[in-house]
DNA sequence: TTGGGTGCAAATTGTTTGCAATTGT
DNA sequence: ACAATTGCAAACAATTTGCACCCAA
């Protein structure tokens, strides 16, 4: 499984993206950053923050996911199934498999798919400018 | 009774899958196999409706088209934007490209990309089991 | 101080569902 | 005839917005 450095949230990146260092982003920014599932819906995060006993309302939870989407600080995906999942950006592109037994997302890279999608981009005269690739999966039969 | 018979198949589709060939179904079979859109959301289909004079509800279309992705007869997908998007199953999978300035969308096939959508599954002990590619792209800029 | 930020409830949007009336076979 | 299907309105689920109050800078 591929490693990648925890990086403290601190409130330089709120400010450096123009938004006031409030209470409410701040827990949500710390939740995102530290949660063991690194993709999460906004009703997840809302209910880790009543878990912790603070008190935010789920509109600001949508409010700042969406702001931080603006911003660069966070990704959202159109997973199936409705909500829209939000992970910390932190650089280093990926593309996603969401396991249709356990829900479980396994994040992966492959240079080779991402510049077959640059090429057929261009063969239709576009230009790539952002793409969206799930595999939906199952676990292996064992036989 | 305005009966026109474009393309061949349909009220046999409908049979074949156990679903009564109802005026909605058929009509909307018609919509989908003949618009100049390929993939429509089930608002563009009832629009086309009321511009013919059809009288079926939003309602109706919604479950009409819920029961020929049952049934195989059309295939749903979901890009950006909200609503789902649905196009008749003519067999041959592809994929998509949605120009961002545009809307328009255009299809394309790489077996090459598929091949090895399913050796990365297969390399974490999954099987691939369905997948969505979607490219966003833009009109490459003359110059 | 003061304009951005927040909570809450109400409003939207896209889609589904309950039910009585209607229709295909 | 009788179950399947439809239309309409109400119900839903996810997300957004209006507004009066609150709080970082």
């Amino acid at each position: 499984m591929p490693h990648r450095a925890e990086r403290v949230v601190e409130s330089q990146d709120l400010r450096k993206v123009g938004l006031k260092v409030t209470h409410p982003r701040m827990r949500i920014l710390d939740i995102l950053g530290s949660a063991q599932k690194k993709h999460m819906t906004a009703e997840d995060v809302y209910r880790v923050l009543l878990e912790q006993g603070d008190d935010i309302g789920l509109a600001t939870v949508y409010r700042v996911l969406n702001q931080f989407e603006a911003a660069g600080i966070v990704v959202r995906h159109h997973f199936e199934g409705g909500q829209s999942v939000y992970e910390l950006d932190q650089g280093g592109h990926h593309d996603h498999m969401v396991c249709i037994e356990t829900g479980k997302v396994i994040e992966f890279q492959n240079a080779e798919i991402e510049s077959l999608q640059r090429e057929i981009a261009e063969k239709y005269g576009y230009e790539l400018e952002d793409h969206s690739l799930v595999l939906y999966v199952r676990p292996k039969k064992a036989r």
